[in-house]
DNA sequence: AGATAAAAAGATATTTTTATCTTTTAATTG
DNA sequence: CAATTAAAAGATAAAAATATCTTTTTATCT
């Protein structure tokens, strides 16, 4: 429903929000995220060139949040690594379905709107601020 | 989001929906919906072990729904084939988050369960019904 | 019983996703 | 400038999803 890959940079990216002061390493990330290190390095990357995370090379290196962390949903970091495509034409590629998606595929879609509304309307912040006595990526 | 094999899925139920009288052919099935004949067939067959549709061998054979189609919910046809998993444990498998998902995966799963609620909520009759002049799987 | 129709089952292939490993490039520090 | 650190890039591998093809089994009809 949601690809590994898109959970993966939802802990990345909630990783770094945790630590916003100094630039993480790919293996600090894995290590907390519990992501393996070297698919870790592709996500963190397809997040740089998303524009959600920036990058410093060589000593003190390491990734660092750029937008602040109530401006950034759930949604805009799985879709700078997985989109979550709706329907946006009939799959059938009927023609009389061009401009209205029939019953079935509206019903398709309105549900996936749901999910991507939902995404949409969390930011980073609410994740951290909800957190109770349960941290996300924390043990304890 | 919602597998090929699970859009299949329900464009096949679909179709013996609009057809409920005489067993369909999975030939038959495949032209209307546009799925690839050899992969529809395993599909198909996984519906049959779902118990959403039987099957018929032999001349005059095919398939045929088994459920009213008031009773039957996308969910249900999706599950048969590709389960929408929810998140039901910490996939980081952290001991303290065991019993309670941090926000983050609540979050997720929240978002996932909307989705799943509004497919279980849909039958296909409402696809049925709700169809005016686009009707699934019909190009006119 | 024999011919035919159609699903079931099984084997193989292709594509996509996920994962791993190695080499290269860039930044920092002494 | 040399050494070190860390990301970027590229190459390869493994696993899962999707697709195709062939053979076998079961049912129906004459």
């Amino acid at each position: 429903m949601i690809s590994q890959t898109a959970e993966y940079a939802l802990r990345a990216v909630v990783c770094l929000a945790q630590n916003f002061e100094k630039p993480l390493t790919t293996v600090q990330i894995a290590n907390v995220t519990k992501v393996p290190e070297h698919y870790l390095s592709k996500v963190l990357h397809a997040l740089v060139k998303g524009a959600i995370i920036k990058s410093q090379r060589g000593l003190h290196g390491g990734y660092l949040l750029i937008h602040a962390i109530d401006q950034l949903s759930l949604w805009t970091i799985i879709n700078a690594v997985d989109p979550l495509k709706r329907i946006e034409s009939c799959p059938l590629k009927l023609g009389a379905h061009k401009t209205n998606l029939c019953a079935l595929h509206k019903k398709i879609n309105q549900s996936m709107k749901l999910m991507e509304d939902t995404l949409k309307n969390s930011t980073v912040r609410t994740i951290l601020d909800e957190s109770s006595l349960i941290i996300p990526l924390r043990e304890s």
